[in-house]
DNA sequence: TCTGGGTACGTACTCACGGTATGTGAGCAC
DNA sequence: GTGCTCACATACCGTGAGTACGTACCCAGA
């Protein structure tokens, strides 16, 4: 319990409920209103959208004003940015979670493909990463920081699965595989999303995509090379 | 309430050289207010983003003023979305275009691969339609029309492709592969667009997909079945 | 214990921009 | 020429992002 001042005013009550304390978060949090601000607009931010979401719903909801807003953030783009971070850093975790364990590359990909398709349909993952994201950030920062996390995962996979086989693939050609298949499966997992029956949905798509890989396992089987790839002993 | 039997026109006067400055916009080009308006606005949310371009600057552009913006369109998002049909519809004509005479599906699918990147790396394009679109229209809107243009350009190749040969696929598994190919377009379109080598980068883009449709074709060769297919006599 | 500076906010304001309400001249219809 | 409508123009309003500045609290050092 902070020492209590003796008179605390401009206290932002809650109307109508004499539960809640009239304790200002101030005194509650003190060093975790920053929390507190990127809670509440991810949350604002996944139901209203980035326009829509004013910055004053956002600090009523933290309880607090706009002076701690800008005192933590320098705008409200930068405070979509840290509710962006950690929505995708969140998604990346639970990819490699997904992948942990998973030696086999066929494995892992199957388990990357489903733990990827779960996380795109998770409400705030595509609103505020894949419709707002390249708006708000622009699609050069949106693109930086998309690299850095989910797409790296699926360059992982998508590494670990070509270069399985006999195959050495030159390190653009296995950029332009990845983005293919980061693509694919963005795209394949938004429809998923929001189609009638997604479990069905995701199914199809996991059948696709596995099947897109067997041709690779039957071309690699049939000797033919990968384009962009160094022969290599087997 | 009786029919108008006649069309109102405002017929330019211009009773001599008409001065680049002075007359009204509407005095020249009365009947044409709109699409002066969407001109002016694809320009503007091309360069800036929805957002930062301003109503104000638009009408200015077009030389006309607020009023008469809201009398054409019941909004600046109303607006955006007239800009936005537009440029859909000249990029699906273009890949039409490129379609067009091709009778061999595969050589289909490379014109109008080649025909997705050009249309990818246009500002237009990438601004108002990826970047902006989703956010702006919603996603669901933003799909819908996607749907209608572009993606069933898409659909009408990966159609054609995976139908040659003796498969015959359920409409939904074709669905699902269209949607697959056409996240791997725009992904690595993308990706194009914003590389340090852009041909090179289209290059390796092409050969990508080029050698996963190969793998189809092997698989198919091999009697492999495409799932959801049903066998058809040969 | 006093004091000075820094931190973490709160309050009150500005300004730009989307949208609206209303005014107005030009051109038919009769 | 009178009245109506169309195609705008102008003036205004509300909202919301961002800013200037004040202030309570905390800790360090004298």
């Amino acid at each position: 319990m902070p020492p209590k001042p003796s008179v605390s005013k401009l206290v932002p009550k809650v109307p109508g409920m004499p539960g809640v304390t009239g304790a200002s978060r101030r005194q509650q949090y003190s060093a975790s209103t920053k929390r507190a601000l990127v809670d509440v607009a991810e949350e604002l931010f996944t139901d209203l959208g980035y326009a829509a979401a004013s910055l004053d719903s956002i600090v009523a909801g933290a309880r607090v004003t706009k002076g701690a807003l800008y005192h933590h953030f320098s705008g409200k783009q930068a405070l979509f940015e840290a509710v962006f971070e950690r929505v995708e850093a969140d998604a990346s975790r639970a990819i490699q979670k997904a992948l942990k364990g998973k030696k086999d590359p066929w494995e892992k990909a199957l388990a990357g493909l489903q733990a990827f398709l779960a996380v795109v349909q998770e409400p705030r993952y595509r609103r505020i990463v894949i419709q707002e994201g390249p708006s708000v950030l622009g699609y050069e920062r949106f693109r930086e920081q998309e690299e850095r996390s989910t797409f790296a995962n699926v360059l992982e996979i998508v590494r670990a699965v070509l270069n399985a086989g006999t195959w050495e693939l030159e390190e653009e050609m296995l950029q332009t595989f990845a983005r293919i298949f980061f693509g694919a499966m963005s795209s394949a997992g938004e429809s998923v999303s929001s189609a009638d029956d997604p479990i069905a949905a995701a199914e199809r798509v996991e059948t696709a995509i596995a099947f897109i890989l067997q041709g690779f396992q039957v071309l690699a089987a049939d000797g033919v090379p990968l384009p962009g790839a160094t022969p290599e002993a087997d």
